[in-house]
DNA sequence: ATTGCCAGTGTCATTTCGACACATTATTAT
DNA sequence: ATAATAATGTGTCGAAATGACACTGGCAAT
């Protein structure tokens, strides 16, 4: 990556914002991407401002992948955040300014609507990269318990209703698991997202009656126990089927 | 309703519009109220811009009331729209201008993210009112070709994606139709929304099944053939079963 | 070799679904 | 009046999906 252009408010939209909340799943834990402030030390959604001859589709792919480093992700706009008092208050003001970026508060001073995204990445892919007002970049688990700046908290508890709602029309597993894995992994990521405990034969026989997985050959070794095979999305199938909606609901 | 406020741009925010697809059903068609400008005679979605003080939620129940007269309307948005070109060259514009109204260019002739809302109004209940750009208010059917303003068919377009999509977890029938109603106009607005035909029996009982309606005793009259009975939500049940969301896909 | 744990596979009763047939009733044509 | 028409109310049946559960098989630690 090259050094961090300096930020130029004359380049972005007055008063649109967006927020990105970057699922990954590991360790069989969902988890968001977030930045933790140098100053302020609260976390916070990594996010930006609008250019002028960008959609917001395209600013999200940007701020993605500038966190990320990674390109086409699946990305999906879920909501705008509009309180007023919102954008009152912002931390991140005090950190930029720490961080000797004197912060133009003729733009940061004023009142933003911000769109709230989310992404779905392989965690494994991903090289998360802390940036002129972060020490760290972490990911956080759902469970655990951080403090966050101004309302980013229900913007990420938005994106997982949102998940939940959508999990039978977007192709979630597909993007948040790595090419290869067990029906364990999957149905784990099932329950996190749902909330609660599903059965774990009869996860197996449903989703597999969608005609959704390859089998493969390769089992999973290392782990204790029994090793499983790895399953992989048929990729074709996985997006016809999802045109239609899963069936059901789990 | 009193006389329109003249507009004052300084009143709202710069940037930031939202349009309101006001969703009604009469005579067993799904139909979205228009406004049609008096001069370019084109249709426009019933849209608005927001105040300093508002939430986006505020301004839409804000507009929609200045437009349908009702309050406290069920109200939804489902995406923002940001092509950075959908506001060009808009012919409302023209109409102000046409109208005597001196559009402030400055304020009109920047770009607009629209956020898009979804309204269900019950249709009897509706009093539309032509505004001092529009000669005319109509229901206009899905199925009729008009031509509208910018962007604003495709916004239809995915207002009803939405609805269909929602259609498990969001009180959309009892929106929609009238407090009593009977059988076949519940399922026509489930097809409509759906987008194909149901079998009339199956589609009794399993909305039967869900325990949300109460069967009146009244019946009907009036039209040819047999009387269909009237039925109602049972809005406590109604409400509890949305919340799991009601199971299985139309 | 034994034990513990987890994965793979199968069974069964119940419920739901999709595709129908038939009876009932209000209006309209004769 | 009477019959024809057409829409509504109700019921049936086999197929499929669902939920609950039992048994077998393999890997590792002891």
């Amino acid at each position: 990556m090259t050094a961090t252009k300096p930020f130029n408010s004359a380049e972005f939209m007055n008063h649109i914002s967006l927020d990105c909340v970057i699922f990954g799943f590991n360790n069989n834990e969902l988890k968001v991407l977030l930045l933790h402030l140098k100053y302020s030390k609260e976390y916070t959604l990594p996010g930006g401002f609008l250019k002028h001859d960008e959609t917001l589709e395209q600013a999200a792919q940007r701020i993605v992948k500038e966190r990320t480093g990674l390109n086409n992700l699946f990305l999906k706009q879920f909501k705008a955040f509009s309180d007023p008092d919102r954008s009152k208050s912002n931390k991140a003001i005090f950190d930029a300014d720490m961080a000797g970026t004197k912060p133009d508060m003729t733009f940061f001073g004023k009142r933003f609507i911000s769109v709230g995204f989310y992404a779905l990445v392989d965690f494994r892919k991903v090289k998360p990269t802390p940036d002129l007002f972060s020490d760290r970049c972490d990911w956080v688990s759902l469970t655990a318990d951080v403090t966050m700046l101004l309302d980013h908290k229900q913007i990420i508890q938005e994106a997982i209703s949102t998940l939940r709602l959508q999990l039978n029309q977007q192709p979630i597993g597909l993007k948040l698991l790595p090419h290869k894995f067990t029906m364990p992994e999957l149905q784990t990521l099932y329950e996190t997202i749902l909330g609660r405990d599903l059965d774990r034969r009869n996860f197996q026989r449903k989703i597999l009656n969608y005609n959704i997985l390859d089998k493969l050959r390769e089992r999973k070794t290392g782990g204790a126990h029994k090793s499983p095979y790895f399953y992989s999305f048929n990729v074709e199938r996985y997006k016809k089927a999802l045109e239609e909606g899963l069936s059901g609901i789990w």
